[in-house]
DNA sequence: TGGAACTAGTCTCACTTGCAACCAACTATA
DNA sequence: TATAGTTGGTTGCAAGTGAGACTAGTTCCA
């Protein structure tokens, strides 16, 4: 009665299993889980704390709201994760000259270690998944996770 | 000196903006923010509560079980949707016959009222935004997605 | 038939995170 | 140089969620 009698025009079922935001959020999610396995289990690390670290790995030094805007993560759990990493002694904090309100943040040789040691770990990771696709639906894939944030506006990410 | 002199052998350098778990996070929370917008903001529904409305009205009836399975939800964030939506008179709880300890699911007529009203809009912003790939590319896009589902497990969900 | 092991669903607890209020420091305008 | 408005960063609070204990009901098998 529902679907097989009368005008069909307008599809008024949906089915979870083919709906993008629900498969989007679950690949997401065990992605993550996988990757974050990695710098979590061994290292104690969680995901906004992996985040400042890895900002800083690749940036050299940021502010807390440089990081924020970067990485699109809310600014208190910024600066909680700044402030666990502080204490860990994996990041240096120094006042800004140019700006008494902001707080330039470093690795420190600590945290830089650790970053060596756990980078290369989470980019064979990040590989091994990619690579359960063939070559070419790999780079299409990508182009097409990139034209879907440019057209929704993900990338506004300043440059380094 | 840290990557210009030397072996750059292992990548130790990352940069979020490329990685994956990363761009994926951000995607899936942009697109479901976006369809969240209008099941939640027009009909005060959240995630889990539309996943169970969602099931119900592609399965017809089901257990709590069987919605945790197939969504991946953990169970007592179900059994707290379906709490509320009973409480709102959109779904219908029925002790199962065969056995005591199941809680049989539908949509009333109400929640089915709803959904009928809901579902179209859902679906043609999720269009919406699949076309804004070209053809050709969100064919791709689309199935590169089933293969790394398939790959990491994902969609294991009992047929209909 | 009488446990032992298992399953469906609820509930409590702890943890994470977003919101928003807040403080301190900066900028612009008069 | 006083004042209003803005921005960087921190913190208290509340909401949402997962882990896991718990209850009730079921199945299995001696």
């Amino acid at each position: 009665m529902t679907q097989s009698s009368g005008k069909p025009r307008i599809q008024s079922q949906i089915r979870l299993a083919s709906f993008l935001p629900f498969r989007l959020n679950r690949l997401a999610s065990e992605v993550s889980r996988r990757i974050s396995a990695i710098y979590g289990d061994r290292y104690g690390l969680d995901i906004p704390e992996w985040r400042v670290l890895a900002t800083l790995s690749s940036r050299g030094t940021a502010t807390a709201q440089a990081i924020v805007a970067s990485t699109r993560t809310h600014k208190s759990t910024i600066s909680r994760a700044v402030a666990a990493l502080t204490q860990r002694g994996l990041i240096e904090r120094e006042g800004s000259a140019s700006d008494g309100r902001e707080i330039v943040l470093r690795l420190s040789d600590k945290g830089d270690e650790l970053m060596r040691e756990i980078v290369p770990l989470v980019l064979a990771e990040e590989r091994a998944m990619l690579n359960r696709l063939p070559a070419g639906q790999r780079r299409e894939f990508l182009s097409a996770l990139t034209r879907l944030e440019v057209s929704l506006e993900l990338d506004e990410e300043e440059p380094l």
